[in-house]
DNA sequence: CTTAAGTGAATAAGGCTTCATTCATTATGG
DNA sequence: CCATAATGAATGAAGCCTTATTCACTTAAG
């Protein structure tokens, strides 16, 4: 084979970083682990990371940055607010169910500390935030939403309902697929109970 | 002083650990320093815990058990779905409010390992999923709300909203309350966004 | 005096990280 | 073209530190 173009190992370890860090969590994942399954040496590791929690940050800002990148594409070639938000729920359900042990990462091991939800998750969420919370607004103007609601509000209860879901599905091993609920929740986030 | 209540120093040992553990994160804080804030000796601890995730094991409980004993007794007084739905936010969201070092570890530190949420966390959510999903159930043969809803996944829904709302408190420092959100929350899950 | 509770120094295990060494590949010079 | 030197990516054994847990000993109650 030709010669490993740069970043290949670099994503050798990213990946098997995933699938270890998925089945034991963080913190019974041992550097050893992930090299192994990765197929490089322990020290190899530190040629591409400066030590283990840059791993865990390295695998959230690639898995952050594909989110970003298709969303932003196809949510502008949308106009009506309802049917963007129809979307980003479409979007959201799909693109966390694609790959379980991924899923498993975001929804339960990036969560372990106040501090690197403070440093890393926490202002990534915050851009997504702002980005429905935009949508909100649009929705208001074009009186499609209720004007008496808050869109910074309105925006973390959708992410909420989102979130939950799947967190919801990561936890239960049923075979259903996560994206099939996105009917059902815009359902719910458009008329609430009532 | 008198001889130490049996069961004073296990309740030392569990407020230590709270505060430490929201401090620094479960895997920050060693025996030791929950062992120096309860003002015990290192050894003490095992004299009360089996082992270090014990400890997170009886602080969850113990905090789990206020919450459904407060949770019953409260909610049996009420008669209709709409009202007991706007009770349990109150509840919810007054009982994380009330702590919030108790909060960072109920809304991050419990999160972290997928073990842990499938044993223990989860099994107490599910009960709690169980109990909204009655409401949801009632207020439906009430007429109250619509009929076309799945309980348990309308459950899932409130309580993500819930959930995120705490989440969010937790992580922001200001000095809001959290149970003022209780009004928007309840308008939100009974109306939706139009 | 007996017994249970409490102590905290010692232990042992585990794992992150380092670094001296290897080796395939590329550059240099005659 | 070949021989030699230089490069730096990769290795993996082991150092070093952290920390959960133990246990021989002390304290104090009844």
């Amino acid at each position: 084979m030709a010669r490993n173009s740069t970043g290949m190992k670099y994503e050798a370890i990213l990946d098997a970083a995933v699938v270890e860090i998925a089945r034991r969590g963080y913190y019974q994942t041992t550097v050893a682990m992930i090299a192994k399954r990765a197929g490089v040496a322990d020290g190899t590791i530190y040629l591409y990371f400066g030590n283990k929690e840059e791993i865990l940050f390295s695998l959230f800002d690639r898995a952050m940055d594909r989110f970003i990148a298709r969303g932003k594409a196809e949510l502008e070639a949308i106009g009506g607010a309802v049917e963007k938000l129809g979307h980003i729920i479409d979007l959201h359900l799909s693109l966390v169910g694609q790959d379980r042990d991924l899923a498993i990462i975001t929804q339960v091991e990036l969560r372990h500390s106040i501090h690197f939800m403070d440093q890393f998750s926490r202002t990534k969420v915050a851009e997504y935030l702002a980005v429905l919370a935009g949508v909100v607004a649009q929705g208001q103007q074009e009186g499609a939403f209720r004007a008496d609601l808050d869109p910074s509000f309105a925006a973390k209860a959708v992410f909420g309902v989102m979130d939950e879901m799947a967190t919801d599905w990561v936890l239960s091993r049923r075979n259903t697929r996560l994206e099939n609920r996105a009917p059902e929740v815009a359902a719910f986030l458009l008329n609430g109970l009532r």
